[in-house]
DNA sequence: CCCTGATTCGC
DNA sequence: GCGAATCAGG
């Protein structure tokens, strides 16, 4: 495939529209986020920074033009959890699910999005957070399915979330006792099995409430 | 492990 | 100009 001015727009568009190289890429087709990257570089729209500062020296210049180490691979260096977090008085705690969903999903999209086309939504701040039946009859065998599931969490962090890992918050947010399930999810959803069956009630609740 | 963009350099 | 390989990082 070449660059045609038709894939060349597209490119723009969806670059200007906050697409990543890969999402790009697979909208094209034919081309890899690298050749995507490549592109976005050529035509000089990497960094979109209004900065004109010709005298300023923003990049050393160093490159650091690695010989290659195919194998050698130093690790950095483990880093230590150690954030002083004052802690705030309402936690909402695993079990108000509900409340840490919204906030999870939101904090994930923004790069990881898999939504190609402009179906940006605007997520505005304190969302109405529509969907919240309240965690009332849930099938017994579900919570139990849920207890023994958060026994074998991965118990990863935030940053470890990612569009394939059980979001399901696990403990008090408040402390270090927290972490999220991080199980593999359920096709396309943001939990895993478990946790998909405990977010998602299958309509039952509802009914109570005649309208 | 997943993913992100940045850079290099042979083609 | 192109983009795979690689780097650096969340």
């Amino acid at each position: 495939m070449s660059w045609t001015d038709d894939r060349v727009e597209t490119l723009k568009r969806m670059w200007g529209d906050g697409a990543s190289a890969s999402q790009i890429a697979k909208e094209l087709g034919g081309v890899t986020r690298n050749a995507v990257i490549g592109k976005v570089h050529r035509l000089g729209l990497s960094n979109r920074n209004t900065d004109d500062k010709p005298a300023a020296e923003a990049k050393p210049a160093p490159a650091a033009p690695k010989p290659a180490k195919p194998k050698a691979r130093p690790e950095p260096k483990a880093k230590a959890a150690d954030e002083d977090e004052k802690a705030a008085e309402d936690p909402p705690v695993a079990e108000e699910v509900d409340d840490d969903e919204p906030r999870t999903m939101a904090a994930v999209p923004p790069r990881t999005g898999n939504n190609i086309t402009a179906l940006r939504k605007p997520l505005m701040a304190g969302q109405p957070l529509p969907p919240q039946p309240s965690a009332n009859e849930i099938s017994p065998e579900a919570l139990a399915k849920v207890n023994a599931v958060e026994k074998t969490a991965k118990k990863i962090s935030l940053m470890e979330l990612t569009e394939r890992t059980c979001k399901w918050p696990i403990g008090d947010p408040a402390t270090e006792k927290f972490w999220f399930c991080g199980l593999t999810v359920q096709a396309g959803k943001p939990y895993c099995e478990a946790h998909v069956s405990v977010a998602f009630q299958p309509m039952s609740s509802r009914r109570d409430r005649k309208r």
